[in-house]
RNA sequence: GGAGAGGUGUCCGAGUGGCCGAAGGAGCUCGCCUGGAAAGCGAGUAUACCGCAAGGUAUCGAGGGUUCGAAUCCCUCCCUCUCCA
């Protein structure tokens, strides 16, 4: 959310700042209903005030000794003006807040504008794509020719967009979760946590999946309001929701591998062969919490950390930093880093860092103390996947291809294989 | 599943209808004291909104209700703890 302090004072400005993601704010709704609250709120309090001074006078007289009939009498007065009133603020605020939780945040002034992914700018490239001196498989073909990636029995038993890994192709994707998190603990200084992957609304409010995009997750029957995860940003960064760190201990880093559960609803025609766009992968996610002026240099470390891991993995990539319309709606600012895909021949996104600012930190209330005031502040989050983990089999599958169908383990997986170095069919 | 207890400010904790935005303590800030520190002493210390200000309004897990007036009484829900099965 933003702060309504902004757009209270700084509508124009603010307006102005979110045409760079192509947003149109409503000012003249939103400063109607501005006006509107506040005329309401002023008429409201000083009835409340009335009221209030009143009741201070019956108790008074009561105390006293005196008859406090004549009082009650006028209290009668008093009632229906200000519960209608009351009411109507009451509906007004709501609205209100309503609109508020529906704005998305305001690009960093470093974010291009532009409208859609063709307009993010390359920020720098890391590696060469390998040369093959035959034709190069996608992921699809090469999994299903040693017989380790299984599409269409997933779909029988749930669904279009799930897949099943057997034999050292599930092997490898569980090597290369204990090796992201390994590097993130180890060298980078993350801290690990376990977290559920069921949360309630208020989380998902909190870190700005909801109110506006629903349609993406995925929700359980029941009589209370539960959902999948959709990354473990939500549960990650709600940890801290109504909470008050001490400054001296900030920065908090978390690492957290979890499933994510995506709907994938407006995704219909998108990446529906193999395993690039699932309803449910997996994903090694870093977290973030920092004091307000660190937050741009922490979001430099965690591009880093997550370049890391395809580095090690010696597979090339770029850096590109999002244009305003590419931006997700609780973001200032994002990375995304592509892997280079060979079936494909393209780059595809495989992790995205962002900055958020104190956005999901005032949904949230996290807040943290500077030392020596009493005020607590607004933390700026951030996360990352760092990285991706489904995609990430993905591209060590096709740029490790040989050209008998198998694919060689990279040299940072092999300790966790087991010995195997090669994958072939079973 | 059964029976209880409880959720109050940064934290602990008192408060069963008006004098309670809330005792007391801890912490923190400032000052005194000290060679310096600790201890001690004194003052201050929630947030949001309206207002130039004085001041006002709201907030005691959430939501409803009773009342002239609710942290306090009633109802529903959420959460925590204890005991039993």
């Amino acid at each position: 959310m933003l702060d309504p302090k902004l757009i209270r004072n700084q509508l124009e400005e603010i307006a102005e700042r979110l045409t760079v993601r192509g947003y149109t704010l409503d000012t003249n709704t939103l400063s109607e209903l501005e006006d509107k609250r506040k005329a309401l709120q002023v008429e409201t309090q000083e009835l409340q005030g009335q009221r209030n001074t009143h009741a201070k006078l019956i108790g008074k007289a009561k105390a006293a000794g005196e008859d406090i009939a004549p009082l009650l009498k006028e209290a009668d007065a008093f009632g229906g003006k200000l519960a209608s009133c009351e009411e109507e603020l009451k509906a007004l605020q709501k609205q209100l807040s309503d609109v508020l939780m529906a704005i998305p945040n305001v690009p960093h002034s470093s974010v291009p504008r532009g409208q859609t992914e063709d307009d993010n700018i390359e920020l720098r490239t890391w590696g060469t794509p390998k040369t093959f001196d035959f034709e190069p498989k996608d992921h699809v073909d090469l999994g299903i020719g040693v017989g380790l990636l299984d599409f269409e029995t997933a779909a029988k038993i749930s669904g279009s967009r799930f897949s099943i890994m057997k034999g050292a192709m599930a092997r490898l994707h569980r090597a290369l979760i204990q090796f992201m998190l390994d590097t993130h603990i180890n060298e980078h200084g993350y801290n690990e946590v376990y977290v559920p992957y069921i949360v309630n609304a208020d989380s998902l409010r909190g870190t700005g999946q909801l109110p506006k995009f629903e349609e993406d997750l995925y929700k359980l029957r029941g009589e209370k309001e539960l959902y999948l995860i959709p990354t473990a940003e939500v549960p990650v960064t709600n940890m801290y929701r109504d909470e008050i760190i001490p400054e001296q201990e900030l920065p908090y880093r978390f690492t957290c591998h979890t499933p994510c559960f995506r709907s994938e609803a407006g995704a219909y025609g998108r990446d529906v062969r193999g395993m690039i766009r699932q309803h449910q992968f997996e994903k090694v996610e870093l977290v973030q919490f920092v004091k307000p002026e660190d937050s741009y240099n922490a979001l430099d470390g965690l591009l880093q950390c997550a370049e890391t891991i395809l580095q090690k993995l010696e597979l090339p990539y770029r850096v590109v930093t999002l244009c305003g319309g590419d931006l997700g709606f609780s973001a200032t600012k994002t990375y995304d880093i592509e892997v280079w895909l060979p079936g494909q021949e393209k780059f595809r996104e495989i992790s995205s860092c962002s900055n958020f600012e104190d956005f999901q930190a005032r949904r949230m209330q996290a807040r943290y103390r500077p030392a020596g005031k009493k005020k607590a502040e607004l933390l700026h989050t951030l996360n990352g996947s760092g990285l991706a983990v489904g995609r990430t089999l993905v591209a060590v599958l096709e740029n490790y291809q040989n050209e008998n169908g198998s694919i060689t383990v990279p040299d940072a997986l092999q300790s966790y294989m087991g010995g195997v170095t090669e994958i072939t069919s079973c």
